[in-house]
RNA sequence: CGGGGUGUGGCGCAGCGGCAGCGCGCCUGUUUUGGGAACAGGAGGUCGCCGGUUCGAUCCCGGCCACCCCGACCA
């Protein structure tokens, strides 16, 4: 491709709208475009190096016996009310109406589908096991977009569902997906670990995030430096320190004048955060709930929604918490009597604790669980935080930010038991299909991957994943002799297979060495007619700093092996 | 949805109750040519939209919309 025909321009200036560096980059080396907030148009070089991204994707499910098939983005809301999931959604569901009034979603995923495709195609165990992916256009209507391709409303994504007959063969099919996983990343260039995570609104048991640790990630993750412990912060569990048992002392009040928070509370009585517990407020569908956790530690929402099984929590709202007699500030779970209690299990892991009196102005010492109240749910809600211990190695924890690149699921019998899909085993006897999903999300991959390979002039392309191998860039293209012998190099390097974006503007040498590095394909060919005079074309790689000089006439053979490398 | 910010040429920005500007980019010509060239000439704008105030609004006032950031939220 010559750069005088390309569709694109680069800029010089920083565009104001970016933050994320690899934001200002793609829209600096014009190859996105935004239409809406989270809706972006590629460009050829965006494009292709989707494209490439998406035949590592393929070529690997493939080889790990996933068929690849291709579905309606435009379904029937009835499909979604079904499975639940147009209520849990809520208006994250992109919903459309046809002309006969019809209500109809943009799909955000497919789930539904194909467990519907399924049932209707499998008839047998012997029908079992099968994976089937897609590489298609999602839509989510996210509450907020940001940082260009991270995370966006429209996008493409590869989905493989897993049908197996049972666990045993639903955990090989897993197992299977997560080497598939591991190789598309380490292909695609990118050091993406793998953490356990919580499997939110697509339900299931076993989950796990593939996450490239970066500054500008949205997902908080907790590592042990010492153990393999790794965790999404929704999911990531930690040893809670465990309080001297005391004997258990009579519950008195104690007068605690304008004390409102835990650590004025801790300060006040001279005791440490952990010998206090504290109450928070939510309400999980319409349903007032007091939490109780142990005053060191905060609550974990995610943890909490999935204790409750709620589908729309959020904290109340001061007059929920009087209307529903707590007193915040002092607020106690002793003597409350109508209202749904959620505790932390790291109340039992202590004695004698301090707790609000739900009187303004007083708490009460030497409060013990069961003896002075009880929890109608005692379960780990506890969010984890740098300095807390490793769950497997007693270890600090270290927190990082990442992006979620992947995300593996063993999704069980959920939606086939909805669906009704199963199969007859080899008695007749008729069993749910178990099921997985694994999804990647292909332009956040490779926002992710410019994250990860970028310096101060710009992106450095892992080479299976750039738009071209190669950057041929001619100077002084007034010169006859340049133009012929860059032409002839053009010609030669295509012939070699090698995909090549030639520069053939008349440009000064300082834009187009500018705009190759702002591209940063692998290999940079210069023919100058200082070269030429000797016979020789400078080749550089943009991930070193020296360029090195080979004669013209091996320049092709020098070049295949750096990109074969 | 809450908080903050921004809307002026392709990009980055300034401006001001009275002719809409600058830098970059773009077009033409000349001279240049190894890290974002110089000179000369030129094109390009419904100043986000609607309404109000005013002799007159890009500017002041009201409403709306869009986009960005933080939070909530989020396979």
């Amino acid at each position: 491709m010559r750069v005088s025909r390309l569709f694109g321009k680069t800029l010089r200036d920083d565009p104001a709208e970016a933050e994320l560096v690899s934001h200002k980059l793609m829209l600096k080396a014009g190859m996105i475009y935004q239409a809406a907030a989270g809706i972006y148009g590629y460009m050829p070089l965006a494009w292709r190096s989707l494209r490439k991204i998406e035949q590592i994707i393929r070529e690997e499910m493939d080889a790990a016996g996933g068929q690849e098939i291709h579905l309606p983005v435009l379904q029937p809301r009835d499909l979604w009310q079904m499975s639940g999931r147009d209520k849990m959604m809520g208006p994250e569901l992109f919903r459309v109406t046809d002309r006969r009034d019809r209500e109809m979603v943009l799909a955000p995923t497919h789930e539904e589908l194909l467990t519907n495709m399924v049932k209707a195609n499998v008839n047998s165990y012997r029908d079992l096991p099968m994976t089937i992916y897609q590489i298609q256009t999602k839509f989510r209507d996210e509450p907020r977009p940001r940082g260009g391709l991270i995370r966006v409303r429209e996008f493409d994504m590869k989905d493989a569902y897993s049908f197996d007959a049972d666990e045993e063969g639903l955990d090989l099919s897993y197992q299977a997906m997560v080497q598939a996983y591991k190789n598309i990343f380490a292909r695609c260039g990118l050091d993406a670990i793998i953490v356990d995570a919580d499997s939110g609104a697509i339900g299931g048991k076993d989950s796990q995030e593939f996450i490239l640790l970066a500054d500008a990630g949205e997902d908080t993750i907790i590592l042990c430096p010492t153990c393999d412990y790794a965790a999404n912060g929704e999911k990531a569990v930690f040893k809670k320190e465990t309080l001297p048992t005391e004997n258990e002392l009579p519950l008195e009040e104690v007068a605690t004048p304008g004390v409102k928070t835990i650590q004025e509370l801790a300060e006040y009585l001279g005791v440490s955060e952990s010998k206090t517990l504290k109450g928070v407020f939510y309400m999980a569908d319409g349903q007032f709930t007091f939490v109780v956790i142990r005053g060191d530690l905060d609550v974990n929402e995610v943890k909490l929604n999935n204790a409750l099984g709620a589908i729309d929590l959020r904290l109340a709202t001061p007059q929920e918490v009087t209307a529903a007699g707590v007193v915040a500030g002092s607020a106690s779970p002793v003597g409350l009597k109508g209202t749904r209690i959620v505790a932390d299990d790291s109340i039992e892991l202590g004695s004698n604790f301090v707790v609000g009196a739900n009187k303004d102005g007083y708490h009460f010492n030497n409060a013990n669980v069961p003896r002075d109240f009880k929890a109608d749910t005692i379960t780990d809600i506890a969010m984890a935080q740098a300095g807390y211990a490793c769950p497997n190695c007693g270890a600090s924890l270290q927190t990082h930010r990442g992006i979620e690149v992947g995300h593996v699921f063993k999704l069980g019998t959920r939606y086939s038991d909805i669906q009704e899909a199963t199969y007859p085993d080899r008695d007749g006897e008729s069993h749910p299909i178990m099921m997985g999903c694994y999804g990647i999300g292909v332009g956040r991959l490779l926002a992710a991957s410019i994250e990860q390979h970028n310096d101060e002039n710009g992106i450095l392309f892992p080479k299976p994943i750039a738009p071209y191998d190669v950057q041929l860039v001619g100077l002084n293209m007034q010169n006859d002799e340049v133009t012929n012998a860059a032409n002839t190099l053009y010609e030669e390097l295509t012939a070699a297979g090698l995909s090549t974006l030639y520069d053939d503007r008349s440009e000064t040498a300082g834009v187009k060495f500018n705009d190759a590095d702002l591209l940063g394909l692998p290999v940079r060919v210069v023919v100058s007619p200082r070269n030429l005079k000797q016979g020789i074309v400078e080749i550089k790689e943009r991930s070193s700093e020296d360029p090195t000089t080979v004669p013209s006439d091996e320049a092709v053979d020098v070049i295949r092996r750096l990109i074969d490398a």
